[in-house]
DNA sequence: TACTACATCTCGCAT
DNA sequence: ATGCGAGGTGTAGTA
């Protein structure tokens, strides 16, 4: 695509408010958080109406280059070729892109309100928790849940039938240490808050490591094999009419 | 767009393993990890050519929905639109698109073997310390560094002059509760380990949280205010003589 | 703004 | 494949 006819097409988009995504020929430097180099090759480039800034290689999911909502983007000819210059102040961040060739280009006021709506979260893991305490313990009475607190985000907190506070911690998929340590951490607290010593702690959670149970076990907490509501419904119908209602 | 012209230059750029991003009016349905719906709404697709597939609003940074490399996608005909259906089965996970609109499409195979250089990051920090040992204390001697061994993995670890083991966790930027947790874990292993008390924690970077720090005075250790390399290069000309030689 | 923790986290590395 | 931790993590929620 001719160089003028870039500049006019991007000038038109950014000032209407258009995405705009192009394949081109480039080569970037990143400095803000880091300092990046990427030698020249083909990316897909990616303006959205915020001023998100994506690069992307022709493989793997995540942009090797990017800016957040709120970027700044130039466009200046350089030395023959053109500069696209994005920049985020707030963290002092620069990307210079170097555009050799623009091979195609697209641009379009995309209209889009919608949020989505997701199930099967953590959130929903510790509602099923509230909702059926004797997956954690028989006489487990939760008396919150994902609260925050001085001490914490807690997922759920309650007390058992022989004077225990009691400390959920869940986790989505597979525990290991550093869900360990955060249980581990919550339960100090608590303790201190409270200046008692009778805080139980549990992980709940689909799975758990060896390493994260024997450093479980080695706090003296407990592991619950819970398995996240929407996962339950499709691989454990028992488990649906539980947690569902 | 018409449908058959768009269903042919979908097989053929997947024939092709080009890359292929298009606008269009769509509502999607995603099932594996968690269950998500987001009604209909103009949007960019994204396909690469190893199977990466991203679907992104006009705003935000991050896909709204997506799938790895490696996925499986199918255009088929349903009740009058199109019905794009990706499958990334390793994970059992299903995202379809019922594509209304088609508005504009590219394709294109990109050439792109480059791999980005990056500097100013953790590794880069405990080389500095590693070279700068004075930055933890004026005695410490490191003996290791980035070493994954079975507590874990030590981003510096070393002793000073009076026997004690000493424990180095770095943090690129404001260590929080979690970098505390992390330290106490490494600590506490070590000890076991070795079968010594005589371990020291040291937590490097260029803040720390309140609460971290509190916790961290609590454990017994330590904080050393350490500016990472490609920052002190900025900011401060007399550590970029010590930290780039 | 600072702080905390989740995420359909992704990614790389080592076992 | 699993375990573990970093990430230019991003993002939401709260004090």
């Amino acid at each position: 695509m001719d160089r003028a006819d870039f500049i006019e097409q991007f000038e038109q988009a950014r000032a209407a408010r258009e995405m705009l995504v192009f394949f081109c020929s480039c080569e970037i430097n990143y400095s803000g958080r880091a300092e990046a180099h990427l030698p020249k090759g083909d990316r897909l480039i990616v303006i959205k109406q915020d001023g998100v800034f994506l690069i992307h290689q022709p493989e793997k999911g995540n942009p090797i280059n990017y800016l957040k909502s709120g970027a700044e983007l130039a466009l200046e000819k350089f030395e023959g070729h053109l500069l696209l210059k994005g920049k985020y102040l707030p963290n002092k961040e620069f990307l210079d892109v170097e555009i050799y060739t623009i091979y195609d280009l697209l641009r379009r006021k995309l209209e889009d309100g919608q949020q989505q709506t997701l199930m099967g979260n953590e959130a929903d893991m510790s509602d099923a928790i509230r909702d059926n305490p004797a997956m954690i313990a028989r006489d487990f009475k939760p008396v919150s849940r994902e609260e925050h607190t001085k001490v914490g985000f807690l997922d759920v907190f309650g007390h058992d039938g022989k004077g225990n506070l009691v400390v959920v911690e869940c986790k989505r998929y597979t525990a290991g240490l550093s869900a360990v340590s955060q249980l581990h951490r919550y339960v100090a607290k608590i303790k201190q808050l409270k200046g008692t010593n009778k805080v139980k702690g549990v992980l709940a959670s689909p799975k758990i490591t060896s390493n994260a149970e024997e450093m479980l076990k080695s706090y003296g907490f407990e592991w619950r094999h819970v398995i996240p509501p929407h996962r339950a419904a499709r691989h454990d119908k028992k488990q649906q009419s539980l947690t569902n209602f």
